[in-house]
DNA sequence: ACACTTATTGTACTTTATACACGATTATGC
DNA sequence: GCATAATCGTGTATAAAGTACAATAAGTGT
């Protein structure tokens, strides 16, 4: 059995070629309930698919997402949905909020609650994904015209994301496992939308001492090869907790 | 008609007695229903009390909230719940979370759109509300049992509220329109749940210059009395767009 | 006048933020 | 092999903000 009245949504961001993407699909009625549920709610997904002709429109993008069934949590439904639909797993997820405004979805009544994560780019295998051909990337300043209040919640999420990266240590998670400083300083300038001073940048990220050399650098580039780092997991964590300022 | 898997429930923060307090009720079936929605709601939701014997109890202290009719707004629905249980509007209200695990509430499944709403102390009027009867201030460590998860969506309500107060001016909601600074640093002490130093507290919000000298003075109190200030709302509005820094 | 209570104020020191420019290193093309 | 192109990586001086700390002022009540 599924909640007929609500449903979760997931806007993915990952963060590639100096850009914040988002990963966007055109739904497919019953798709993903095939992979994530049983046949009964795969079977009334389809009805309700059926009944709202704007639902099956293969002219607009949509966030990835579906009805939340009776006997799943929330939170972990979640999780799941973003397993299928990126082949990954333990992935960062955040709950945005709840849309509810009663005419925002054309001839039924649902709440949206939507979550954000944040994909590492070395890990991304949509290839496995059980829906890799409905979904593909989308930098944030060109997204398509998206279904329902849809690119309302992608910028609630977006907005969230930006107030977040300030507190708390989650940006990380859009880079992968080793990096460069200058890309986790292009990471912050992308999602902040702001220039930042690279000596001032460097000497406030050392000082957290959060970062450890590798001792590794880039290879095949065209130019003086770039220190690879990693985090401490440990500082991270404690961070994750205590929050930190990064109001630049 | 009523959503019957969707609650909208509220989380109404108090100041008094230098204490953080949370305004309770002990749910009476269909009584909110009644100055809220329409009749066939009102039975439907008496259905739903009647179906769930520990809906009635009245051993139990729970939040202030009902089901989301149909026909209402999310946001909206949440507005008109705080102006039936408290007789105000126009108070400050946000959206904390959405919680749903499966198995929350015994019996049947339902999501909760959890708000929190700060109440200022001068405009208490809950005589004037529609089911004064029924509620009842608890200072937030020393609540009673709490319903289902309802302790649970109080602490995350806290949370975000001392998250929030950090870096947007939302405190200042739970104080009176004049008030002074000693009332202010015990407010920031108490959500916090820190000792603050006096002389740096005043140097830090006159620097804002956020505060007008009303040139009045509190009477009535055997000491020397202190200077009333209110806030100066044009920089209060500027200042919510583009946060503060609070982290003391 | 005196005791009591809370309000108000300043300074020295430390830490953090900001503004700003050039030599070092690597691959490539000639 | 050497000039070129591209990005990497670094230091210092100044301003601003945070921190630690305690005595006097202004009312009320007796």
């Amino acid at each position: 059995m599924i909640l007929k009245n609500i449903s979760v949504d997931c806007v993915i961001f990952g963060f590639q070629n100096n850009k914040i993407n988002v990963l966007l699909w055109q739904a497919e009625p019953g798709l993903l309930e095939k992979f994530l549920t049983t046949a009964q709610a795969y079977e009334e997904s389809k009805v309700i698919f059926e009944k709202n002709p704007a639902l099956k429109s293969d002219k607009f993008w949509g966030l990835i997402g579906t009805h939340l069934p009776t006997d799943e949590d929330l939170d972990n439904y979640a999780k799941k949905i973003l397993k299928v639909s990126t082949g990954l797993k333990d992935i960062f997820l955040k709950q945005v909020q709840t849309f509810g405004n009663k005419n925002r979805v054309p001839h039924y009544r649902v709440l949206t609650v939507a979550y954000y994560a944040l994909i590492n780019p070395e890990y991304h295998n949509l290839e496995l994904s059980s829906i890799a051909k409905s979904v593909k990337w989308f930098e944030i300043d060109k997204l398509p015209d998206l279904i329902f209040d849809s690119k309302e919640i992608v910028f609630s999420a977006l907005k969230k994301l930006r107030e977040e990266v300030q507190y708390h240590p989650v940006g990380f998670h859009l880079l992968p496992e080793k990096f460069t400083l200058t890309q986790l300083q292009t990471l912050y300038e992308v999602i902040l939308d702001k220039k930042l001073d690279t000596r001032n940048f460097r000497k406030k990220i050392q000082n957290m001492e959060l970062l450890i050399d590798t001792n590794k650098k880039q290879t095949n580039v065209a130019h003086r090869a770039a220190k690879l780092y990693k985090f401490d997991v440990s500082i991270y964590n404690r961070l994750k907790e205590e929050g930190l300022n990064f109001r630049i």
